[in-house]
DNA sequence: GCCTAAGTAAACAGGTCTGTGTAACCAAAA
DNA sequence: TTTTGGTTACACAGACCTGTTTACTTAGGC
């Protein structure tokens, strides 16, 4: 017979489960871990927001633990490439912290948040933590590189102190302008190793020269 | 063990107290808080510490909340005066930096750490982690007035990031060298404000020169 | 000697947390 | 049909938390 019901295959449209349970449990415990704090929210109250119960989140996650490492991991996201000038991309990484800062659920780096909520002690969260404050340094150093800079090591660890300076004070400040105070800073360090970053004179660049924009 | 000459401090109490009992609690709660964490720190656990009741420990605070109340409060300490140049005392801090960080008992800025454990929720906390940042600030400040800064504004808001990252970093990644990082990009923050710093030759000073002490 | 103040010990109330156990449910697959 | 697997609802264990209560002890000051 003609089936009158719709093929069960393509049944439902997408939108009231695009994701998977799994990814939904972490995209909760993202938003509460991050907004409220990690020891702050119980996974009761993860599983009571989306609506499921208790015994399900822990089908999908064996520990809270389990869940703290996900949640960290899934922040974990490396930067898109980019094929503007390497000068740019470094400048327009402190417009985008402006931008975060701007919003009103930032509320930190989530990974010295963990840190300083789980302690030194959690070798799981202290392990990533550090590998994601690495990667940022590695990549201010590698357009550094590019770009010519001597001492591209040292800089990019001031670049990086800069960065996590402007969020530690806007986490207790709320004052986005820290972002911008930060660029101001970057800018000047930036021009002190030859690199041009529009505005000003330069002591003295490297030989290569690059085209602006 | 080695408290032998400690223990009698606190139990051969002579005459005039070496500290009364509310200064031993907030001493082994600023100990615990700092060191583990607000949150994982339960009143028990200070009041077996020092050896004495819960009782008598809810004698001297009325609650939690006020003992960490006090705890940042006493967390709260302004600098001495010094009769260094200004320059110098700016680079100082730097240098006390690094040998807190090398210090194994160095768990990044208590105020921080209690915003990103107590959330923003926590208005109290938030209240008195703002008066501190803001008052290393108006310290900088201060002295690059008396250097003729340009900008004193400006620049210590940037040395306050320089501070903040480098505590930040150093949380994460136990790396006392972030405190030297910092200090360089100060050095080339301050010397590109027309402070000299030694080393290195001055764009341009505003009239008031200081002896290099 | 007596009184007061402070401390001790221990239990307790009422709450939260993580994690488990159990029985029922429901839909799809075999 | 039966089976299977994911889910729900709910109770529960065991731990820890803040804060209180009760009853007892101790040390000085009068």
């Amino acid at each position: 017979m003609l089936s009158s019901e719709q093929d069960k295959r393509h049944r439902m449209a997408p939108p009231p489960k695009p994701q998977t349970m799994k990814e939904r449990i972490l995209e909760t415990a993202d938003k509460l871990f991050y907004l409220k704090g990690i020891r702050a929210i119980g996974v009761d109250t993860i599983a009571a927001e989306i609506g499921i119960s208790k015994r399900t989140l822990y089908n999908h996650f064996p520990s809270k633990d389990a869940l703290i490492a996900a949640y960290l991991e899934r922040r974990f996201v490396s930067a898109r490439p980019s094929d503007k000038p390497p000068a740019e991309q470094i400048l327009a990484t402190f417009d985008s912290l402006e931008r975060r800062f701007a919003a009103k659920d930032f509320r930190g780096c989530p990974f010295v948040n963990a840190v300083a909520e789980l302690g030194p002690a959690d070798r799981a969260v202290k392990k990533i933590a550090i590998a994601f404050k690495e990667s940022r340094r590695l990549w201010f150093r590698e357009r550094l590189t590019e770009l010519g800079v001597r001492d591209a090591e040292a800089l990019a660890t001031q670049l990086v102190l800069l960065v996590d300076g402007s969020i530690a004070q806007d986490l207790v400040r709320d004052d986005p302008a820290m972002a911008r105070a930060a660029k101001e800073a970057a800018k000047v360090l930036l021009r002190n190793a030859g690199v041009d970053v529009g505005g000003d004179a330069v002591k003295q660049v490297k030989g290569r020269k690059r085209a602006p924009q």
